[in-house]
DNA sequence: GCCAACGTTGGC
DNA sequence: GCCAACGTTGGC
């Protein structure tokens, strides 16, 4: 892979370790697990013993949004903006993804494979929303800034023989041919809440705060689908 | 700049 | 392992 600059996530706080077992992690993945005890477990029973079910398949998601802040914000004296014109202008135009320090969306990035494609969110900023596409061009690996004491999201808490954090390297794709903001996602996902449709339960809305989320492919096109069509 | 939502921490 | 306090996210 190209040595490159770095592209930064949301630049999230270090947080100290509740363990692996985020409560949200692998949210869906455990609900699979769940389904399959169930259907496995000849009792019946509410209990299950976790080493007499076959592990559930990995459910891979295959579209995400990542979300980045475009304008500049002073953290600890360091400026964390990362838009997707920051992105663009890397050599190769791509960047590593690092900065993420919250179980579940690192999760989400293990979970990604070379050659899907993310949203690029823009995220605390005049006009929040998606401004573009990127695509996966490396998979996670170590996040090298967790040790970097000079770094805003250095984590003192993890060890070098056992890091806490990820990051994935991404390549800019291509700008939507419109922006398209929060405001009119937001709008659209409470008509479809309401009356049924692809955006019902968008995780940009279903859990706000989160940082790298999967999209479905109903949701990914629908989104995409926006881009020639009229603001609403 | 405010503050609701929500993830994380730590006392018990 | 509960849950109150705390800290952060991020829209508005």
């Amino acid at each position: 892979m190209p040595p490159k600059k770095r592209a930064r996530g949301r630049p999230l706080k270090p947080t100290t370790e509740p363990g692996e077992s985020a409560s949200y992690g692998g949210d869906i993945r455990e609900e699979a697990v769940k389904e399959k005890r169930k259907t496995s477990n000849a009792k019946g029973s509410v209990k299950t013993r976790a080493d007499a079910v076959a592990p559930a398949e990995k459910i891979l998601h295959s579209f995400w949004l990542m979300k980045s802040e475009p304008e500049s914000r002073f953290e600890n004296g360091i400026d964390v903006k990362f838009g997707i014109e920051d992105l663009k202008a890397l050599p190769n135009q791509t960047g590593c993804w690092d900065g993420v320090r919250n179980y579940q969306a690192r999760n989400f990035m293990r979970d990604m494979q070379v050659g899907q494609q993310a949203f690029f969110y823009h995220s605390n900023c005049k006009e929040p929303g998606i401004a573009g596409l990127m695509k996966i061009v490396k998979e996670a690996y170590v996040d090298h800034t967790q040790f970097d004491k000079k770094d805003v999201h250095y984590d003192a808490s993890s060890k070098a023989d056992n890091p806490k954090w990820f990051m994935v390297d991404v390549q800019f794709e291509r700008m939507l041919n419109r922006f398209i903001p929060l405001s009119e996602l937001k709008k659209i996902h409470l008509q479809h809440k309401a009356k049924g449709g692809a955006l019902r339960d968008m995780a940009l809305f279903t859990r706000a705060r989160l940082s790298v989320q999967p999209l479905t492919s109903e949701e990914f096109d629908f989104v995409l689908s926006l881009e020639d069509k009229e603001a609403l």
